[in-house]
DNA sequence: AAAAATCTTGACCAATCGGTCAAGATATAA
DNA sequence: TTATATCTTGACCGATTGGTCAAGATTTTT
């Protein structure tokens, strides 16, 4: 992930390059997420940050650099959540905690769900080189372990693939589709007693279908 | 569906026009899905449709009503979709006909799937009214239908609310996240083979979810 | 306190945006 | 054939785009 570096001569950055990076990156993600790339301005992003938009440019060169710090953040955080599906646990387990962890994330930063969702629409013009390495040796080895599941009689013989493609759409659609499903829910979001009840139901749904009895 | 009229004293469109307004619609669909609406361009939709700018002001006079025509036809189309999960069915047959018919309509027609997700992730500026009430409509009745599967013990005990958002998530997400899919599955769209064989494990799961044995 | 580094911002740039217009080309109706 | 309606399009409009720049303000280092 190739950022420049613009440390001082101590090698750290300065407080106030710290803080607003934080404020500019923090309203990039709304911008991104709600207007894709092309969609989104600077100015736009400036706005909502607080700051003039030759101030912004002084901090990230062009839109295309801020984006990717973006999209770096978001697939950091994507893969912490990856991570909690393991090999350690029980099929009923390791699934549980995963889509959890998903839903969790669909709840805490659906701006970042929504970024990558347009990211891909629009045919992954930045993130090519993440899918195409990263993602896929993670879901390579995932469908390997999952497949041993089904081979061990763990769980039904279903396809890994189509069982983790199940798993993203359902959980991210929380965080994409949030907007329906608000609108579905007499306007307002999800309270965190439908939040749960929603992960129970997700939960249940598909590891009764994988042939593992809640 | 309020569009204005411009049909000639006999009340019909010209052949030339009908023509036109296609290729147009046709080209505006694919853009639109890419970009959204703030990120197309309509320099972009008209070159995509091989006319001059001018020309394509002078059957859509702006791109707002062009974008309109646009989600029109994609909801149209959706509808009819949704009239495959009926009453008349047992469970069973009903849930696996609905599953279908989306898989099959993410496969046909992954660009008004597309233009509808991004349109959601904008906060539905424009669809916000079929949202409300045909939507909702929509949903309130398969819901009450879904529940009553449950009340009779034909399926098991879930939140019906959450059961189509599992649907409509997992099936979009095959056209959504199409680019995805198909890196994962070396930078190849799924074969006709895979896709049957992606509808036969997204079925089977979620019918064995809900306590159909497959 | 002086020097150096960092930060701020209004003014500006060429390119593109959505949209208009008028003049001419083409098709249809009388 | 003539008259009318429809269609086509280059040129143009003010507004906004991503991005630059220079001059000054502020902070940090010496």
């Amino acid at each position: 992930m190739g950022t420049q570096d613009v440390s001082g001569k101590n090698g750290q950055k300065t407080a106030i390059r710290e803080e607003n990076e934080r404020a500019i990156l923090e309203a990039a993600e709304e911008v991104f997420a709600e207007y894709g790339f092309s969609g989104a301005t600077t100015s736009r992003i400036a706005r909502r940050a607080g700051i003039p938009k030759a101030n912004l440019h002084y901090y990230f060169a062009t839109k295309e650099a801020l984006y990717r710090r973006v999209i770096d953040n978001i697939f950091t955080v994507w893969l912490e959540a990856a991570s909690s599906l393991n090999e350690s646990d029980h099929p009923r387990q390791a699934l549980a905690a995963y889509i959890q962890a998903k839903m969790d994330l669909s709840r805490s930063r659906p701006l970042g769900s929504k970024v990558w969702a347009n990211e891909i629409i629009q045919g992954a013009p930045v993130i090519q080189d993440y899918l195409e390495n990263t993602l896929r040796e993670w879901t390579a080895s995932r469908e390997a372990m999952i497949r041993r599941w089904v081979d061990e009689g763990k769980i039904a013989p279903v396809n890994p693939r189509y069982l983790l493609y199940m798993i993203w759409a359902t959980t991210q659609h929380y965080a994409d589709f949030g907007h329906q499903i608000a609108t579905l829910n007499d306007g307002r979001a999800l309270t965190d007693a439908q939040w749960e009840e929603a992960k129970k139901n997700v939960t249940e749904i598909i590891l009764r279908g994988i042939g593992i009895s809640a």
